[in-house]
DNA sequence: CTTCTTGTTACTGA
DNA sequence: ATCAGTAACAAGAA
C-alpha cells in the first residue's frame, strides 16, 4: 500500500529515468484506470515530454512540456508504476507509456482503485490545494504542526490519516508512528501536552525518513519503479504484529483493534492512554 | 461461504 | 463547523 515513503521512492527512481524523454505512444487496457476520455488522454501525452516528476502526499505529478499540463498518478492500494527497457505487460496492466528511446512505463493495478489523469493548471491546483502540507515540505516545522493541531478534538489515529491535515501517512506508518511516540492511537488531540506533541512530531519525521532510506515497505504488492521490494518491512514494530510480544517492553502482546475505521495495532502497555498510567 | 484488507470520498447523524 | 461512523469502490487472501 503505497504511502509517502513508497511514492517518494518511485518519484526519485522515475525522475532519474524519464525526465526529458519523449512519449511516442500510449496504450490503454483498463479504461477504468484513466480519468479522462481515452482519446484526450492519449492526445495530451503523445509527442509530449516529461519535464519533471513531483509529488504531494501520495500523489505523483508529472509535468508536461508542450502544454504545461500535468499527468497525475495516484496508486491508491495496489497500483504500481514500473519502468522497463522492455515491455512486461501482465493481466493487471492498465496502461503503457512508450518513450522514444524504447523504454516503457507500466501502470499496473490489481484492484483498480488507482488512476491516471491529465489535468490543466486550474484542476491541478484544485486537487493539490485539497491536500494538507506534505511531510517532506521544508515548511512542515514543529510550529506549523502545533498550529495545525490547535482547536482539534479528534482521535490521534484519524488525524494522522487525514490527508487534508498532513499529506502522506497511511495505515502502516500511522501505527508505527504512534508506537515510536509511545502514544495510544485513540488519544484525543486536545489531550496531548507540549512534550507529547513534540515527541509525535519527531516520530513522524523519523519514521518517514527511515522508511524512505529503506525504500519503503513491501507488505504485499508494493514495488519501486525498478520492480524491487522495499526493505522497511523488517523494521515494522506493530503493523501486522498482533499476537506477538512487544519489541519494547518484551512482555505485552500487540493488540489489534478498530480505530477511526481502520485496523490498528498497538501495545497496551507501552502506548498508554494518559500520562502516568503506565502499568508495570 | 464469509470476512478482512486499504485510500479516498460521500453521506448520515450527533 | 466539527467529528464519528459507515458504505462504496475492487479483487484477492485467509
Amino acid at each position: 500500500m503505497p504511502e509517502l515513503p513508497e511514492v517518494e521512492t518511485i518519484r526519485k527512481d522515475l525522475e532519474k529515468e524519464i525526465v526529458g524523454k519523449k512519449i511516442i505512444r500510449v496504450e490503454i487496457f483498463q479504461k477504468k484506470s484513466i480519468k479522462n476520455s481515452l482519446n484526450k488522454f492519449k492526445k495530451e501525452l503523445k509527442n509530449n515530454f516529461i519535464t519533471s516528476v513531483q509529488r504531494k502526499g501520495k500523489l505523483l505529478i508529472f509535468e508536461l512540456k508542450k502544454t504545461k499540463k500535468h499527468l497525475l498518478v495516484h496508486l491508491r492500494m495496489t497500483g504500481q508504476l514500473i519502468y522497463n527497457k522492455k515491455e512486461k505487460k501482465n493481466e493487471h496492466t492498465g496502461a503503457l507509456i512508450y518513450f522514444k528511446d524504447g523504454s516503457i512505463l507500466h501502470f499496473n493495478d490489481i484492484r483498480r482503485f488507482g488512476y491516471m489523469k491529465v489535468v490543466d493548471q486550474k484542476e491541478k491546483n484544485k486537487i493539490i490545494d485539497n491536500l494538507g502540507i506534505d511531510l517532506l515540505d521544508k515548511k512542515f516545522t514543529f510550529g506549523k504542526f502545533k498550529n495545525l493541531l490547535k482547536n482539534r478534538n479528534g482521535m490521534l489515529k484519524a488525524m494522522l490519516l487525514n490527508q487534508k491535515m498532513i499529506a502522506g501517512i497511511g495505515n502502516i506508518y500511522a501505527d508505527e508512528i504512534c508506537f515510536l511516540a509511545k502514544l495510544n492511537p485513540s488519544r484525543k488531540i486536545d489531550s496531548l501536552d507540549d512534550k507529547e506533541t513534540k515527541t509525535l512530531y519527531n516520530s513522524i519525521r523519523n519514521i518517514i525518513r527511515l522508511a524512505i532510506k529503506h525504500r519503503g515497505t513491501t507488505f504485499s504488492n508494493y514495488v519501486d519503479a525498478m520492480g524491487q521490494k522495499g526493505k522497511f518491512s523488517k523494521f515494522l514494530k506493530v503493523y501486522k504484529k498482533e499476537g506477538q510480544k512487544c519489541s519494547c517492553c518484551k512482555k505485552t502482546v500487540i493488540e489489534k483493534a478498530k480505530m477511526a475505521g481502520r485496523s490498528t495495532r498497538y501495545c497496551k502497555n507501552c502506548q498508554r492512554q494518559k500520562r502516568g498510567n503506565l502499568s508495570k
